[in-house]
DNA sequence: CGGCAATTGT
DNA sequence: CGTAT
DNA sequence: GCCG
């Protein structure tokens, strides 16, 4: 059965309950994990009262009723209704009105949870009672004058919260200890007092200023930004314990990773930056080097010199023939252009932060280009004569080299530099590496929740993640810091192949991916396990093969399981769903599982003890169950790289007008499956790959060089 | 100026 | 919109 | 961002 550990060892959630939607779980093959559920905060006694406060809080503001009405009525006497303290005594006597907030320090509002509507009524009303109004918006919160702000409106029902949404206005507070006499808090310049939307509804509902003291939910005082910073947003010390003990883990876990397969911590040093994304401005950079004319650049002399030598060089014959496709070149593992490509990377990364598809796609194929090119490159004409790489490409290669033409480690790009040095990439690329959090949901996060570390989203956003995204973040520093050697991965496919054919002989399996393409350190392990009996890839074979892995522990959690889920149930043969067209006969499918794997053998070099307890680091793998008929082209699509596999599926259509996948290539127009990969008697499945990738016309690079970043 | 790979599961 | 290559 |  199912293992979990007994805790999760990154919590933080000791908020209330109330303040966020309960999570969906999932009835899945792995229970809800989560933190214990702390309730250990101290409520103050402003936050007390602000619980004991009146239960409402269905009725947004523009909904309550005619504001206008009750500001605007003049015919009763100024409003002294009761107050039983003197913060809002409407001392100004010649107020015209019954609600007037002349005498409140200035007003903002917290956005969160307040449609536009509801906000931009809020804010009418609030500036039509005369209250001196800092006004925020949703999308960023900041506004130039937001530190004038002492009195804060907002659908908020804890004083954690209410501290949060401030740090998110770039407000920064500590939380006032209890027994701060009501009056010092007008008084006091640096307290901040955040009050429940429902004060206000109250006020213009009895058409008079209302006590606001049932509705307090937090007072804080004014404390100095992040150091360093520009003074906006920045986590607040919160849940230190737990935070304190994520970081041990993780010191803990990036010395084994170094004693285990040498890897080291490639996070980027925080240094606080200024936003990286830009509006769109055309950089010095692209002016210069328009692609407009890139031909034209003015080569120096020292770059007329280093190419001198190039004119010796026999050029790549993808080079010569401007072959675009990386179908059609090799791409070894290493090149000599690494550090640049790597420059090219982070910008690619970066647009992939920014959803930027098609400057991906630009970005990608620069890459691979460049990955094939056998010569270190040593001026920015040479790489305008690559096939995929223009004015842009070349431009940035000229910066960087010039920057430090004799020490390729000192060579930078200003524009990058900036990119890495900005809050908004670091943040963003930590999210994006949870495992199950794309760049859609890592911009959400931080856009939108405000978050700003993964202590944020542990503290504020737990209950909102999906299950997998809470596993993601639980094993983050393993996944993404601790790789799995090469001898690792081949233990991990020979104990996945072994299992398999206990369970039912003649299993054949082979590891693809980046081990495949020869990598000395994976991210994760995957592989294609296959049989020569077309039965024995149905009826849920993988679903069992899953189940006992985990009854032997070394699945500890499954992230996806498709296909085959019951047994016989299954009928495959849905055409791909964009053609509208019926599979042919034989219509295949390929069944794949995605688990955290863990060894489980005391005698492995892998296994890892501490205190007689199993620290054997997770790992990801990803076991492809193809039936025979399709498992040439399910370890063609399965061995990649990225760019490879694009290219391929756009030489198949150019080339034949055919649909490339995994699980088999078809006609575009009849739907009808094109006979290709089926697994052949005496057979391997690299031979098997090798027809696939002969009978698609292409010439048959082997995995290691299909590298294409 | 249009196109940029392609699939499935939730 | 997430995942894989 | 590059290509046809």
């Amino acid at each position: 059965m199912q293992r979990y550990d007994s805790a999760i060892d990154m919590t933080g959630s000791d908020r209330d309950e109330d303040e966020l939607p309960e999570h969906t779980k999932e009835p899945t093959v792995a229970g809800p994990i989560g933190p214990h559920m702390h309730h250990k905060r101290p409520l103050s006694p402003v936050a007390a009262s602000s619980s004991s406060g009146p239960p409402s809080r269905s009725a947004s503001p523009h909904s309550v009723h005619s504001p206008h009405s009750a500001i605007h009525s003049t015919d009763s006497p100024p409003n002294s209704a009761g107050h039983h303290d003197n913060t809002t005594s409407p001392h100004d006597l010649g107020a015209p009105l019954d609600l007037s907030l002349l005498s409140l320090p200035p007003v903002a509002v917290i956005p969160t949870r307040l449609s536009p509507e509801a906000l931009h009524d809020l804010h009418e009303q609030l500036s039509a009672a005369n209250a001196d109004l800092v006004t925020t918006f949703p999308s960023d919160g900041q506004t130039a004058d937001i530190h004038r702000a002492r009195f804060f409106l907002g659908q908020i029902n804890t004083p954690k919260r209410a501290a949060f949404e401030l740090r998110k206005l770039g407000v920064h507070t500590e939380e006032v200890e209890a027994g701060t006499s009501r009056e010092a808090v007008w008084q006091d310049d640096g307290l901040i007092t955040v009050v429940k939307v429902e004060w206000w509804e109250k006020c213009l509902e009895k058409d008079g200023v209302q006590s606001i003291n049932p509705y307090i939910v937090y007072v804080g005082r004014l404390t100095e930004g992040p150091p360093g910073g520009d003074g906006k947003k920045r986590a607040l010390p919160s849940a230190e314990e737990l935070v304190k003990e994520r970081e041990m883990k993780r010191r803990r876990i990036l010395e084994r990773a170094q004693g285990d397969a040498g890897g080291s911590d490639s996070r980027v040093k925080v240094i606080p930056g200024k936003p990286w994304t830009k509006p769109n401005t055309t950089t010095s950079v692209d002016e210069e080097f328009g692609v407009k004319r890139p031909k034209l650049m003015r080569k120096t002399t020292s770059e007329y010199e280093r190419e001198k030598g190039l004119a010796n060089q026999v050029q790549p014959r993808y080079v010569r023939e401007q072959l675009k496709l990386a179908v059609h070149r090799p791409h070894p593992l290493h090149c000599p252009n690494d550090a640049f490509i790597n420059v090219l990377k982070t910008i690619k990364l970066s647009r992939t932060l920014q959803l930027d598809d098609i400057g991906i796609r630009a970005y990608s194929t620069a890459i691979s280009a460049i990955q094939a090119y056998p010569y270190e490159l040593l001026s920015s004409s040479t790489l305008l004569t690559l096939p995929g790489c223009d004015g842009k490409t070349s431009a940035l290669f000229y910066e960087w080299y010039n920057s430090s033409p004799d020490d390729v480690s000192q060579r930078k790009i200003q524009a990058v530099e900036e990119i890495e040095q900005s809050e908004e990439y670091r943040v963003m690329k930590e999210f994006y590496q949870i495992w199950g959090v794309g760049a859609k949901t890592a911009r959400e996060f931080y856009l939108d929740k405000g978050w700003r570390s993964l202590d944020d989203v542990i503290e504020f956003g737990w209950n909102q993640l999906s299950r997998v995204q809470q596993i993601g973040l639980k094993f983050y520093d393993e996944i993404n810091f601790i790789p799995i050697p090469r001898p690792e991965v081949a233990r991990i496919g020979a104990l996945v192949g072994k299992v398999a054919d206990e369970l039912r002989p003649g299993y054949e399996y082979i590891i693809t991916g980046g081990y495949r393409r020869g990598k000395e350190q994976s991210g994760d392990v995957d592989m294609v396990l296959c049989h020569r009996d077309e039965e024995q890839t149905r009826g849920g074979f993988l679903t069992m093969l899953v189940t006992r892995l985990e009854e032997e522990g070394w699945v500890t959690h499954t992230l996806y399981l498709g296909r085959g889920g019951g047994f016989g149930t299954q009928r495959v043969g849905e055409p791909p769903r964009s053609h509208g067209l019926a599979h042919g006969e034989g219509a295949e499918e390929l069944e794949k599982a995605m688990v955290m794997w863990q060894e489980q053998d005391p005698a492995s070099p892998f296994y890892k003890e501490e205190g007689g307890r199993n620290v054997s680091p997770h790992r990801r793998v990803d076991i492809i169950l193809s039936p025979p008929s399709c498992v040439g082209t399910a370890v063609l699509g399965w061995t990649g790289g990225t760019t490879y596999e694009r290219d391929l599926r756009r030489w198949v259509e150019k080339r034949w007008g055919w649909k490339f996948d995994s699980g088999g290539v078809w006609e575009r127009g009849s739907g009808r499956r094109v006979e290709l990969g089926e697994w052949a008697e005496g057979e391997d499945l690299v031979q098997c790959e090798r027809r696939v990738i002969e009978g698609l016309g292409l010439e048959y690079f082997k995995p290691e060089l299909r590298n294409t970043g």
